[in-house]
DNA sequence: CGTTGGTTTGACCAGTTGGTCAAATCAAGA
DNA sequence: TCTTGATTTGACCAACTGGTCAAACCAACG
């Protein structure tokens, strides 16, 4: 069923889909124009089309290939690890996606924030599936008392949300911290906040 | 300076903000259009543009009415009273502003999420200004031993990150939780969280 | 070299968008 | 009641947008 991709077709296809990240994670689906996905990919518009039907194409193969690699530190999170190791890994492997993808963090916030509507089911099945489970372990670990007790979902947002701060809340960071650096002390702020809240 | 208003002029005003809000929030600055938010607020294109010169117009009076609700918590931080309920006094009103305001807050985000090109000022400012300040306040504290020994800024991006975290991700948090309430598990949360995190 | 199939483009289109304007309508004080 | 200034609107416009299409171009293989 795959047909063989020629070298063109690789070469654009990936351009299209660096152009559309950089694109729509500055100004949104709605504030993006296929003129300037085209002109920063290097095509014309209609030499676009010829790739990808339509916008909406390239927003959801760009949104379908980010949430992968965005679920992907919570899934390593191991149950049989050592609990504190594996919550403040799994904490500092966001940052680290923050600090590398922050045009993919910016892109999945402009998506949720205006409701998911590319991306609601899978948020409701896949990604809920995904955190119930890994929440009935650390449920687990406090029950065993090896970790506080807190309440996991709750704990993992606060993950979600401290991480993706630093990316998608980048110029008021920025704009706040003059010219330190904000991922350095970000680091060891998470590490001193999580060590401190799980200590059972 | 001031030309009196008439009753008309009040409530048509109130009723295009109110209605710029909605839609500014929900689909963006680029992505709302002067029509949806005339016939949201009960009123032709031409008449809404006899109150406000442009969108832009309506869009900016918004975010100069925000601005000052949404320091006002962070100003309330008095550097006289007992350290541990100040920061945690703080993080309350954040999250209730979240709770009561979501519309605000994600046009907020939504700004800020594009760069701020219209108020980087005064976050380079202002805020700045407001955050240092506070921020010495806090590190007196904890070199008094009375707050634990984190940096200030980053326990204020905190606050800010994890209260946000509840209204601008609004329907990814409801699609984890299924039908729990998002706020009252939040609060409980918080509370565990930097009381455990400003333990000197 | 010629053919074939992938690639590129200029011209074009219909719908939308922010904004204008002259004319009509309305409210309220003299 | 009449007048004046505030309010409202239908018609309109130029720029932009996503998308189409036929024709041209090009690479590679026989």
């Amino acid at each position: 069923m795959e047909k063989p991709q020629t070298r063109i077709q690789q070469r654009n296809q990936a351009a299209i889909l660096s152009a559309g990240l950089n694109i729509f994670s500055q100004y949104g689906f709605r504030g993006s124009t296929l003129d300037q996905i085209a002109e920063a990919a290097g095509l014309s518009k209609p030499n676009l089309l010829y790739y990808f039907p339509s916008k909406e194409a390239v927003h959801s193969a760009l949104l379908a290939r980010l949430l992968d690699t965005w679920l992907d530190p919570l899934k390593a999170l191991d149950a049989t690890g050592d609990p504190i190791t594996e919550i403040m890994g799994y904490a500092q492997r966001k940052l680290a996606l923050s600090r590398d993808y922050p045009r993919e963090s910016r892109l999945f916030a402009n998506e949720v924030l205006q409701g998911a509507p590319h991306i609601a089911e899978v948020l409701a099945t896949d990604l809920k599936n995904l955190v119930d489970e890994k929440a009935k372990i650390i449920r687990a670990w406090s029950e065993a008392g090896k970790v506080a007790d807190v309440d996991p979902h709750h704990l993992i947002f606060s993950i979600w949300a401290m991480t993706q701060h630093y990316a998608d809340f980048d110029v008021q960071v920025r704009a706040v911290l003059g010219d330190r650096e904000p991922y350095d002390g970000a680091a060891v702020f998470l590490d001193a906040m999580y060590r401190r809240l799980l200590q059972p």
